[in-house]
DNA sequence: CGGACAAGCTGA
DNA sequence: CAGCTTGTCCGG
């Protein structure tokens, strides 16, 4: 091959979302490649881009200005192509993609490729047969209580694999379990260069997007885990580009999780697989309190059912875990004499009250005092307590110190939780940062079952199998998962209880189709300032319904032609301006 | 995105 | 008509 001379590059701007092309310097000229990250002058600025396309054809009559900077080692080719699929899949600029598939810190060399399978630990018997099968796409029901180390052992048995999890403190388990077992492990994205020389790839979602010159193996553990699926646009899912790549690769792509989603099933190239005979047993003792007959005495959210439970844990030196999903004090409060519900008094909004005690607006941030605006009663009652609250009660309740953990509290330098502290209390992140519990207390699981999202159901049953994670399954003995509910037979809690979602499977689906809700459906969201402008730019095409603009000046948009609305999506010319476009988001709000 | 340049508004 | 804002265009 003769030495390039010109390169096309992707510039890391996301708002042009062109490729212009450079001229390659003599220096260069055994360093630019497909993939590599270069620094160009673009209108006489300087910035990053991604080299495309490698001499491409030269418009005629243009100089060309040259390359100032090779940086480092980018997406390989074909990450590049998976990436201009998942811009269109999610209707996202290709530059905000390819930065998933860059190292954070520069690479320059590239290693020779050595994939290096365990040579101890015991793979999964079940999952090396998945992998077996080759190509396709295959579910793997993995017991709750399970550990999930012999899964990534058995698709790194193969050579080099890919393994997402949505769930930190699940890769670092899984790549220290990989490391002992005497394979090369990568941690995304620190190990890029790893990766590079065919190291088994283990990361987050952005680990989909790992350079894997030898790949033979895609894994998706907790594939039901909504952190595989980004917040802001585009809103791809790791799941489902891990399928598309593994179909690309033409290896088997395995997607492992104990409450397999919608999407997997429809995916899969055959039902889903279990990998063990007694499931239901992995699933954790289930204790279902009725607030309805419990709350008559006013006791909020300590049930005398769960008070009792509680004092025996502790009494047996076992710890509590208590989730309210919810930060700060109170998300809703009432005045005690005329039951007002309180709101703020420059625009009406609810307010929430703050760490300090005082009431603040979310809408327009403004803060007063724990006075009801309707009758200066100062008596107001917390319909809504948060952890801050809840943290209070339960060191009144079982005098000795309680800890609260949220998303936002820092990490202690030695990572988990104190082992001497008993009784922890946080939102669902709190069940991350802590493995074992002899009863984890749910303790207003309404607030999840009910939520107005489309899959209010299946995360409310991830937090169930998060919660039995922690207790253990009852075929062991482990501890108890209690839930205060006011609808203690809604199907989520039955399934739960029996140990089997399976019969929520069929109702789920045609919940999804009678709303039109995705996987039946594909829907974007179109939201922001330059939303009417794109709404004008969209033409309506018969097959694409248009909801909206809603209150907050959104647009829905629906088609059950999957192809047709990402299409329309792609061929619109973006305004300028803030947009969101959230293609199949678990949020619409 | 951000600079360049053109067109439009204002004040003396 | 300078001096400023606002709009539109385009980058190799």
């Amino acid at each position: 091959m003769s030495a390039p001379t010109s390169v096309s590059v992707l510039v890391d701007v996301p708002a042009i979302d062109r490729a212009f092309d450079y001229a390659v310097p003599e220096q260069f000229v055994d360093r630019v490649e497909v993939g590599s990250v270069v620094r160009v002058s673009l209108a006489g600025r300087r910035v990053d881009g991604w080299v495309l396309e490698v001499d491409p054809p030269t418009p005629p009559g243009v100089t060309l200005q040259p390359i100032l900077q090779v940086s480092g080692i980018g997406p390989s080719s074909d990450v590049i192509d998976l990436c201009g699929w998942v811009a269109w899949r999610w209707a996202g600029r290709l530059a905000s993609v390819l930065r998933h598939g860059t190292p954070d810190r520069r690479v320059h060399s590239r290693p020779p490729i050595h994939p290096r399978p365990p040579a101890r630990g015991i793979p999964d018997p079940v999952a090396l047969d998945l992998f077996r099968r080759g190509p396709g796409t295959w579910v793997l029901e993995w017991p709750v209580d399970a550990d999930l180390a012999p899964v990534a052992l058995a698709a790194a048995s193969l050579g080099q694999a890919l393994v997402v999890a949505g769930a930190a403190d699940t890769v670092t388990a899984v790549g220290t379990a990989l490391r002992r077992s005497g394979a090369a492990a990568a941690r995304w994205n620190r190990d890029f260069s790893a990766a590079l020389g065919g190291a088994t790839v283990v990361g987050g979602r952005g680990a989909v997007f790992a350079p894997t010159p030898a790949l033979a193996a895609v894994v998706v553990i907790d594939e039901h885990d909504p952190r595989l699926q980004q917040e802001e646009s585009p809103t791809w899912n790791a799941r489902e580009v891990a399928i598309e790549r593994a179909r690309r690769a033409g290896v088997p792509c395995v997607l492992v999780s104990p409450i397999p989603t919608l999407e997997a099933r429809r995916a899969a190239s055959a039902p889903p697989v279990p990998a063990a005979a007694d499931m239901a047993g992995s699933w954790p003792r289930l204790e279902i309190v009725d607030r309805r007959e419990e709350d008559r005495g006013r006791t909020g959210l300590f049930s005398p059912t769960l008070v009792e439970r509680i004092r025996t844990v502790r009494a047996s030196g076992e710890r509590v875990v208590c989730v309210v999903n919810r930060t700060g004090r109170a998300r809703l409060l009432a005045c005690r004499s005329c039951g007002t519900v309180a709101a703020c008094e420059r625009c009406g909004a609810v307010v929430r009250q703050d760490e300090a005690g005082l009431l603040v607006c979310l809408r327009c941030g403004d803060t007063r005092p724990l006075v009801c605006a309707a009758c200066g009663s100062t008596a107001l009652s917390n319909l809504r307590p948060g952890v801050t609250t809840v943290r209070e009660q339960l060191e009144a309740l079982v005098r000795e110190p309680v800890i609260a953990v949220t998303g936002g509290s820092r990490r202690t330098p030695g990572d988990a939780i104190a082992d001497n502290v008993g009784v922890v209390v946080g939102t669902e992140a709190v069940l991350h940062r802590i493995h074992a519990a002899g009863l984890v207390a749910l303790l207003d699981v309404d607030a999840e079952l009910l939520a107005p999202r489309y899959r209010a159901a299946e995360e409310s049953l991830g937090l169930i199998v998060a919660a039995g994670r922690l207790v253990g399954g009852r075929r062991h003995g482990g501890g108890t998962v209690l839930v205060q509910t006011r609808d203690p037979e809604h199907q989520v809690l039955r399934a739960a209880a029996a140990g089997d979602p399976s019969d929520l499977v069929e109702s789920t689906w045609r919940e999804r189709e009678a709303l039109g809700d995705p996987p039946a459906a594909t829907i974007a969201v179109v939201g922001r300032e330059a939303a009417p402008a794109f709404m004008e730019r969209l033409a309506p095409i018969e097959g694409i319904e248009r909801l909206g603009p809603d209150a907050s000046g959104q647009w829905l948009l629906r088609s059950w032609d999957q192809r047709l609305l990402l299409d329309a999506l792609a061929q619109v010319e973006r305004p300028s301006g803030r947009l969101r476009l959230w293609v199949d988001p678990l949020r619409t709000g």
